[in-house]
RNA sequence: GGCCCGGUAGUUCAGUUGGUUUAGAACGCUAGCCUGUCACGCUAGAGGUCGACGGUUCGAGCCCGUUCCGGGUCGCCA
């Protein structure tokens, strides 16, 4: 290997046109192949901007020749020489009516022969692709994504920077809030026996900021959770936290869509429109049996409950008697696509999500029909619940009945984005951003049997269910929204309690007492004694709106460093085991390992 | 923790009911030839614990069991 001694360089890569012609420039970058023709060679030089060919003639100078020779695969070089013309162009390529002369080249560093080939659209497995992700990042696709990240941070930090938010660090190593995910723990060596946690988010002290009079706060920050992994979850992700004194809903629900239009704009040029749409959570509920509903298609849910009322048909009129509902979709045209087969798994699925079963009729295109149900309704009910799901000829409509009316709504709401997936219905290259607003503010909790906060225990109410907290937990409503993006939870937000005597009755709802309240949130509720403005704010999920520019499947995609499934990494493979010397600094000692 | 899918050269894959000898192909790799290639071309070659362990069988890449690894998903994710 070579020196650098000497050589500067002057201009990336794809950045050399046919102007430059005539002009002596030196670039460096990786070899992407070699072609040896005899004695001409030619070498694409790739760096982050793309490719350059570099020309070698055995005849001109034999010593860069063979250098050029030499050269295998992923060899890094460093070349200088004059732009020419040429002779036979290659319209493929941006730089591809120009190269390189060379005439002085190094090889600063060699390659063995990679696992897998570095080009765009990578066919080889991801498990590879992470062991090595220093080679995958080298591939275009991937250098685009984290280009087009680090676009959309700048664009993020500008845009508060120009509203008047403050970015402040908020500590990584904090006290555990055994409230919500898992805490990732940290065992503390000066004090042992005890542990900081990694922020799930740094709600309580962008908070605390608020008190601290900064008013308007941001952070690009980073969040961990310990819990299992999905292709839009990772234990550790990065939010775009923001918290705002003095305001009400619609202050940050303002901030919030004036940045989305703002970073739709300057990072892939699509135009957002303003005001974003809005759905409560009932509504969305309702109509497409998710708090995070993808409108990107049709297909909404319908209520039946009314028309099934009386239809004799146990499973139906068993379901609305214990309270409950029947609801239905219809799949345009389905009929073609699902056989009776598909139809049953379909079923079997439903059933793995909570449903007891799933009703269908199957309309064929010749007008005739197959039904799970039919039989046992009378013709007018079958003719009401055809009129209701709009059906026509090709369709397929599914029912769900069921006590709990949430379940109804949330598996028929599964069914919807399955249908639309095997129906392929779903336009690409679309962004329908929208708000979900007036979440409840508690949720029941099956296994405890009592009522837990929703979002957090710091969510304020809305004003006008204030007088019945008490007596109608389940149709409270909270201050609390989320913008979804093409069915993922894209950001979520609130405004917050800051008068203590509220807090300290929400507490109480949540079955917490003063003495617990104290000890896990003492400090802020002190804080509050001390001049809280009212504040509230939001966290935006930045890999998820990376993921959703790009049109990637995976979160996986848009992290330089991700985990895998199992919340390892496969390159450094973490996480790993430590020195005994280590876990005697922190007083831990490990249970023996389950045989 | 449950369910579904997958694991065969460096990579991506094929491999028939369990029996064609030495488990194939493409790309990559190595060597040689080649003056305008750009997915260069041509010739030759190297490269395999068929994820692992156990079982069934005269015989297992293929069947059975266990297990490991990866992906998706449900639970979980205030």
């Amino acid at each position: 290997m070579e020196l650098m001694s000497g050589m500067k360089r002057t201009n990336y890569c794809a950045d050399v046109s046919i102007n430059d012609v005539g002009k002596e420039i030196t670039v460096a970058g990786w070899v992407q192949r070699q072609r040896d023709l005899g004695s001409l060679i030619f070498i694409d030089l790739r760096d982050r901007t793309g490719i350059i060919q570099l020309a070698f003639d055995e005849r001109t100078d034999k010593d860069i020749f063979d250098k050029a020779f030499s050269a295998r695969n992923e060899y890094v070089l460093m070349a200088k020489g004059v732009v020419r013309e040429r002779s036979s162009k290659n319209p493929e390529l941006k730089t591809g009516d120009i190269e390189v002369e060379v005439s002085e080249l190094k090889i600063l560093g060699k390659s063995e022969t990679p696992p897998f080939e570095i080009v765009e659209n990578s066919q080889t497995s991801e498990l590879i692709r992470l062991k090595y992700r220093y080679l995958d990042l080298r591939r275009p696709d991937l250098q685009k994504n984290i280009l087009l990240r680090h676009k959309i941070a700048k664009i993020t930090r500008d845009f508060f920077d120009e509203n008047g938010f403050i970015e402040i660090e908020t500590p990584m190593l904090i006290r555990s809030t055994p409230e919500g995910a898992r805490d990732f723990l940290v065992p503390s060596r000066i004090h042992n026996g005890t542990f900081y946690a990694l922020p799930q988010s740094p709600q309580l002290y962008k908070q605390l900021s608020m008190v601290a009079g900064f008013d308007r706060y941001m952070q690009i920050a980073r969040c961990f959770r310990d819990e299992d992994l999905r292709a839009d979850r990772q234990p550790e992700f990065t939010q775009i936290d923001l918290e705002m004194s003095f305001v009400d809903i619609e202050d940050v629900l303002s901030i919030g869509e004036q940045y989305f239009k703002r970073v739709f704009k300057e990072a892939i040029g699509v135009d957002i429109e303003l005001p974003l749409k809005r759905l409560t959570y009932k509504e969305a509920m309702e109509r497409y049996g998710s708090d995070k509903p993808d409108t990107r298609y049709g297909m909404e849910l319908y209520d039946l409950t009314d028309i099934v009322r009386d239809c004799g048909f146990k499973v139906f009129t068993g379901a609305i008697e214990e309270g409950g509902s029947v609801r239905g979709i219809t799949a345009k045209g389905a009929a073609n696509v699902l056989t009776r087969k598909e139809i049953d798994k379909l079923t079997e699925t439903v059933k793995g999500i909570g449903a007891k079963g799933l009703a269908w009729t199957k309309i064929n295109d010749d007008g005739t029909s197959s039904s799970s149900f039919a039989k046992f309704l009378s013709d007018d009910v079958n003719k009401a619940i055809a009129e209701k799901a709009g059906a026509e000829n090709g369709d397929v409509i599914f029912i769900v009945g069921d006590k709990k009316n949430s379940i109804v709504l949330s598996v028929l709401g599964a069914l919807r984005q399955t249908l639309a997936k095997k129906l392929d219905i779903i336009p690409e290259v679309v962004y329908n951003l929208l708000w979900i607003t007036e979440f409840p503010f508690f949720d029941w909790d099956e296994e405890i049997g009592q009522f837990v906060a929703m979002h957090h225990p710091f969510t304020s109410p809305m004003d006008e269910c204030l007088p019945y907290l008490e007596t109608d937990k389940a149709n409270v409503r909270a201050k609390a929204y989320d913008a979804v993006l093409n069915g993922i939870e894209l950001s979520s937000g609130s405004i917050r309690i800051t008068d203590p005597a509220l807090q300290k009755r929400i507490f109480t709802l949540l079955g917490l007492s003063d003495e617990e309240a104290y000890s896990k949130f003492g400090y802020l509720l002190d804080a509050f004694r001390y001049g809280a403005p009212p504040h509230g704010g939001m966290g935006i999920g930045l890999d998820r709106l990376v993921m959703q520019m790009l049109g990637c499947e995976s979160l996986r995609d848009v992290i330089a460093y991700p985990k895998v499934q199992n919340a390892s990494e496969p390159m450094t493979e973490c996480p790993a085991s430590v020195d005994k010397a280590q876990l005697d600094d922190l007083g831990i000692e490990l249970k023996p390992e389950k045989k």
